[in-house]
DNA sequence: AAGTTGACTATTT
DNA sequence: AAAATAGCCAACT
């Protein structure tokens, strides 16, 4: 129908990802690396995302909730899911998911996978 | 057709 | 730590 659903990869890719876990939108952006898109485009996408897309699954770098900026409401929304579906947030920060244990690591069934985060 | 905007991110103040 | 800057590129004015 619509040119819009050139954003059909991005959602495959977040429903992909399992409960429980979360991705970024520049990892989303990354995997789906057989289009031209950037993070923004991923958010773009997501805003306009189709039902049966798991669109809280897709957090900010660093694990931060940047929708919040324009929505805090669907902040607290994105958040409430997310706990609900096991996803642990760090009690020390406003807003943040534990990436280091929460990230999802598609195919990552190496012996390790060294989960380099900085903040 | 040209300018603005934004569910981003990395860098720099 | 928080705010401003600079790239990003499709969608919208």
């Amino acid at each position: 129908m619509e040119e819009r659903d050139i954003y059909e990869p991005v959602y495959a890719f977040v429903r992909t990802v399992p409960s429980g876990k979360v991705v970024t939108y520049g990892q989303v952006a990354d995997m789906v690396s057989g289009v031209s898109l950037t993070a923004r485009q991923v958010g773009a996408a997501m805003f306009v995302a189709p039902k049966d897309v798991p669109w809280q699954r897709v957090v900010g770098a660093g694990g931060h909730l940047p929708i919040g900026k324009r929505s805090p409401e669907m902040k607290m929304l994105q958040r409430r899911l997310l706990e609900q579906e096991g996803v642990v947030f760090l009690p020390d920060a406003e807003d943040r998911v534990d990436m280091a244990r929460c990230q999802w690591l598609p195919d990552a069934s190496g012996p390790a996978q060294g989960s380099l985060f900085e903040e």
